[in-house]
DNA sequence: CAGTGGTCTAGACCACATG
DNA sequence: ATGTGGTCTAGACCACTGG
């Protein structure tokens, strides 16, 4: 048996983790043993057992505990880390995701006001602005060549600082010819908008596809590499029906859900 | 070196298999080496070396051909189904899937119109017809009691016989008393709408959600337990504004992409 | 430096589908 | 009976993080 208590997770969360991997595991025809060990995991953190934020043993450590080999243990922390219970930080350890919650995105709302939940403290990076060509669904949407400009606005969305949503934006330069410098004023695209003589505008089409994320999402989302994401793609238009934006948002599939609903 | 040649994917797509399997791998630390031959795998589906429906040589003779131990191997196949580019039948092999494609679910059509894409043959299975309590969503939103009924339809629909979707239909008994007879004579729920004396009907929420499939679900849709899908949730209501149809779906991930217009 | 998670191996047994 | 994919092990080395 493993005898050296790791770093974290209090006393009786440890004792507690103890006892549930000391109960016998069923038959293996019927639920492999890291599923079985998947479901005793899900089942302590839910019930908060090991805090969230609060990291777990390391693998080694668990692996003995579970009575298993540490790639059986991985592969059940593996299942965890996809659906976003669980992040795991390389030389560091294991941690129970902070806030697990989930957004709700409507169609009939601004995507801020979307993100205004519960609590928590919503803050908005800027991960870069600049003039681009515009990506080819761009620069059909805007009616401009393939080697025109757009402004280019990357962002991230952080709830009390964990990042939960990152995106890419892409508006026509020559409607906005003093882009960067309003945007840097108010770090608000509504505000550049208004100084362009835009005072309402509406979400004429949003699209949804699932996917894997990549190196560099992973990467400012820490998250893993090809943990399964929503991207989300959204058309904004000006009141004449002209398209101002395009944005292209990526989220931990984990932690989101889709409301379309129509008005009526 | 495998001196076996496997059962299918015919002699050229196999020497060519081979040879991109001999080309020397990059360093560990650039890229791991099981999504280097990941890489692979996807140039070989992507240009069709071995064509749709086709069956791979197995995993020992694969592991021995890219010169790496099974394990790898495996992680490389593994998520390449997790993309639903692949797909694992135990005790048969591993084959390609017929047909990668994307279907758009749009919020201003009817299911079975953003089905009809370019060729193939959609059909419908009814799995299960019958009554039963009320999922707490249905029963809220029928204004039901929770041990009130409600007829409930598992459906399957089909791309040239492979399983691309199901769901579970609820309606509320009350309102088709006739449900089951009107239903096992056209096997379309618009012709049950239309025979209680709804014409027109529309879609007035659409939720989406990302998942892992069960093992139920994975079973019919004929992929593996745990691969990424999206729930889809619908609502339909009369003309009244009242629901008279509770919606739930899954899809693999892969096979999937939800529009949202706004009309105007 | 020690401890962590990430990768990889060689070998084994099982459940399943097919002939 | 054979071959397939699914599970599991014990051990190893690496890259990264932190004190």
């Amino acid at each position: 048996m493993a005898d050296v208590p790791p770093g974290s997770a209090n006393q009786e969360g440890l004792s507690e983790l103890a006892a549930l991997a000391a109960m016998p595991y069923k038959a293996r025809s019927v639920r492999p043993i890291w599923l079985q060990i998947y479901d005793r995991l899900a089942d302590v953190i839910r019930r908060e057992v090991v805090a969230p934020g609060a990291k777990l043993p390391g693998e080694v450590y668990l692996a003995d505990l579970f009575g298993v080999s540490r790639i059986t243990m991985r592969r059940a922390l593996a299942l965890h880390q996809n659906e976003g219970l669980l992040q795991a930080r390389k030389g560091v350890g294991i941690f129970v995701r902070s806030r697990p919650r989930r957004f709700l995105i409507r169609n009939d709302m601004q995507f801020a006001e979307s993100l205004a939940v519960d609590g928590g403290d919503i803050t908005s990076r800027t991960l870069w602005l600049g003039r681009q060509r515009p990506s080819p669904e761009a620069a059909e949407l805007f009616g401009i060549a393939p080697d025109d400009e757009v402004i280019c606005l990357h962002r991230l969305r952080q709830l009390d600082g964990a990042p939960i949503y990152v995106s890419r934006k892409e508006f026509p330069a020559a409607r906005f010819p003093e882009f960067e410098a309003r945007y840097r004023q108010s770090g608000s695209v509504k505000d550049v908008f208004q100084s362009a003589g835009i005072d309402s505008f509406y979400r004429s089409e949003t699209r949804v596809l699932g996917g894997l994320a990549s190196r560099s999402e992973a990467e400012v989302l820490e998250i893993s590499p090809k943990t399964p994401v929503q991207y989300v793609t959204a058309i904004n238009c000006d009141a004449s029906g002209a398209a101002i934006e395009f944005n292209r948002g990526c989220w931990p599939m984990a932690s989101v859900e889709l409301v379309f609903a129509v008005p009526h």
